[in-house]
DNA sequence: GAAATTTATGCAACTGGTTGCATAGAGGCG
DNA sequence: CGCCTCTATGCAACCAGTTGCATAAATTTC
């Protein structure tokens, strides 16, 4: 949902091509937002419709039908508009604690392999997380008002999966008694 | 995504109606996973045509047209076989972030408000888990496998709401840096 | 120079989730 | 009795997200 606001709020930090924006989509951003090229397209149809964005042959296009998107005053409007709303707090729908209540109430159905595997990944996206830290936002550097709030945004990613990897090894445990 | 089989669980740990279906996804379960009463009825009929669960006219229905639905072996070997695939982890997708980004791109939008309303909302989760641990888990009971599994499932929920509660405390004292 | 891969955009179909509305019996209230 | 609310189910329309496919130029590889 508004996925828009988030197309805009990642333009107006870099103007981009769909292209672009669908790869940076899939790093840093698509870490806690994730959008296939598809909708990103749809969604910046939609906003130069609205005068939100505006596209001109992007300066590297060549022959080809690259476009580079950029933010028009409307559109900045809007997403002021859009972030001062109330929102509603995420849900934890995440399908491994469906699954443990369906080995709950069936029976022992040997899930500790998958859970294995949850915390490699979690291991993997807090190091990628760690490493971003250390480029981005180093130790001991002052750092603008953007940056620290760049910086809590990605440490709520660490927290997030510090607090998953201690969960699953402790449900693990459940698992493991008689 | 799978709604059908934590409809199955649900239904699995107690035949209900859909109407019950519903309000105890707006309770326990729901916190974790929510579902309206559509979702709930078209699933249902959906697994009833697959042979997953039967219905038969509720035993308080009287005149209604209330019907109270129970898994059927299939349903069960479906679910079995549905819970011990692998699964991706839950994304991160929360508005509050976006917004917070928006407001690091554009300057300072005054989302203090937001976040002590967001506090307020994790403070009420968090109370009304530790009342559901008091009543369901208390401290020195010995519990079930099952009782184990599901105190862990409302563990994880305590441990993302304090977490939550943290990180937004400390997302407003960046805020309130000049 | 032909073939494969990457960059870049888009259509169409499908699935899942949400919203608004409709129906209808049960039980309480004045 | 007439009205209201709660229980209980469901249709229809819509919106958001996903998947598969198609196109086409640029770049890399053999």
């Amino acid at each position: 949902m508004s996925l828009s606001h988030a197309v805009l709020t990642s333009l107006i930090e870099k103007p981009s091509s769909g292209y672009d924006l669908a790869r940076r989509f899939d790093k840093s951003i698509g870490y806690f937002w994730h959008a296939t090229h598809q909708q990103i397209y749809r969604e910046l149809a939609r906003m130069e419709e609205a005068g939100w964005v505006e596209s001109v042959a992007a300066p590297d296009a060549g022959n080809t039908r690259k476009r580079s998107y950029r933010v028009l005053p409307a559109g900045r409007e809007e997403l002021v508009r859009w972030a001062r709303e109330p929102s509603a707090p995420m849900d934890l729908r995440d399908e491994v604690t469906v699954r443990l209540r369906a080995d709950a109430a069936l029976g022992s159905l040997g899930l500790e392999d998958e859970l294995h595997r949850r915390i490699a990944l979690h291991q993997e996206k807090l190091e990628h997380y760690h490493a971003i830290e250390a480029r981005d936002f180093p130790a001991g550097k002052v750092l603008s008002r953007s940056a620290r709030i760049q910086h809590m945004i990605l440490k709520k990613g660490m927290l997030f999966e510090q607090g998953s990897i201690a969960w699953t090894q402790e449900m693990l445990a459940v698992l493991a008694q008689a």
